[in-house]
DNA sequence: GCTGTATGCTTACGTCGTAAGCTATCGACC
DNA sequence: GGTCGATAGCTTACGACGTAAGCATACAGC
């Protein structure tokens, strides 16, 4: 009946989940909706796919690969190569605010990640880190993309019980919650302030690299977590 | 038939749902998984909890106040006071690695989130930030605890597909990934990695606020997002 | 003792992921 | 050209899930 030339595949399955979830949001894609939107019964999609976590992986993979760019090697400077990829990362996964969740969380690891992470690497052993501190490196830049950029998605949604936020921003609330009473009319660029953290990050690194010693922070105290 | 002494409340909800995330997961804590956990059919939760997502509000923010501590403010440095909050946050966190999923995702902001975001901006502002640039620090504070505890929490349970990790290690995808090759064998002590970060973080805030120019790094680069 | 209110239980609905098996199409080969 | 195996999609079904609606019980205040 269904002529072959709309045949399903795992690119096209692939493809109609990111933008069914791009068009509706995480939430809205179950494997009946995905099948709906392809004109197929939610079973048929099991042909091109193992599972729905996979699928999930698969998403996630098909974007952290953009991440990266060929042109990225290009350039000399580790610190440009470095900040490239930082908002590269930024940008797509704001561009696609579901996609954050997904990403901060899956522990599996596709091509994409991968080579997310050897051109993260590559560029830090280029500049003259040494294994052990590009190893660090990595995750370091790799938590504050992902850190920064969840902490920026969650926000926009942010309600606080009660409409809390809207009392501390008419100053209501000053009494109990005096520094973010002050802060929290700032006006703020977010794009700006992500900058302004990668450059701290990358001067950090490049501070480590050149075997400037850290100063020991906050390790002194008794932070020993108390479980409530 | 069930004696008054054993009787329901939000506060005995919130503490079984989170020892049987502690026991079993997140995935595990259904309604009815939960009620049963209490002796209890899952509807008779409704009583106390208006639906499973203000639970898991309640929970993250159960957690989130035990990120600060008293102590903190007689601390006067407010490297120390910053370093504390960060590290205990982090040590809190691995301590229920489900609750990282949650954190970082969930944007309802309940009490504990504004006394830590509380503490956080007073110790910046105390220590001559400008308002703005406190609100900036806050951010990074934030990305920064939960961009790093996440990856790191993803990092156990990582698995790349096939066993490429297997590969990694051994050497055997030396000529696909030389520099993930070279540095993924490094010894890691993940506490040591994190207090890296911390440091460097604080380090970088210091010197956002004796106002050292920062130096744009990629942003030159046309990173425009590539929507696969 | 009576009654109003709080608390927990029962039943039921619509949704989810997916296991098992059926059917229909099509290319390859005798 | 007729047969046959493989491939792709469909049907049905099961056991979860969150939760709406209404019932039953048991206690407090009069």
């Amino acid at each position: 009946m269904t002529p072959p030339r709309d045949a399903l595949s795992h690119d096209r399955v692939l493809q109609a989940a990111l933008a069914l979830a791009d068009a509706h949001g995480l939430d809205a894609l179950s494997m009946r909706r995905l099948g709906a939107e392809l004109g197929v019964e939610a079973m048929s999609l099991y042909r091109h796919v193992p599972n729905k976590e996979a699928l999930l992986d698969a998403m996630v993979d098909a974007i952290v690969r953009s991440w990266i760019d060929a042109g990225d090697a290009a350039s000399t400077d580790w610190r440009d190569r470095l900040g490239a990829i930082m908002h590269r990362a930024h940008a797509t996964m704001l561009a696609r605010p579901w996609s954050v969740e997904l990403i901060t969380v899956r522990p599996r690891v596709g091509e994409g990640r991968l080579r997310y992470a050897e051109a993260v690497t590559t560029a830090l052993l280029e500049a003259g880190f040494t294994p052990q501190l590009a190893h660090h490196g990595l995750h370091i830049v790799d938590g504050t993309i992902m850190g920064f950029t969840a902490q920026q998605a969650r926000r926009p949604t942010a309600v606080a019980l009660g409409d809390r936020v809207q009392a501390l921003a008419d100053g209501s609330l000053a009494a109990e919650y005096p520094g973010i009473s002050r802060t929290i009319r700032e006006h703020h660029d977010h794009d700006e302030e992500y900058a302004l953290m990668v450059d701290l990050v990358i001067e950090g690194l490049a501070r480590l690299r050149n075997g400037e010693p850290p100063r020991r922070t906050g390790l002194g105290a008794d932070y020993a977590l108390a479980t409530t």
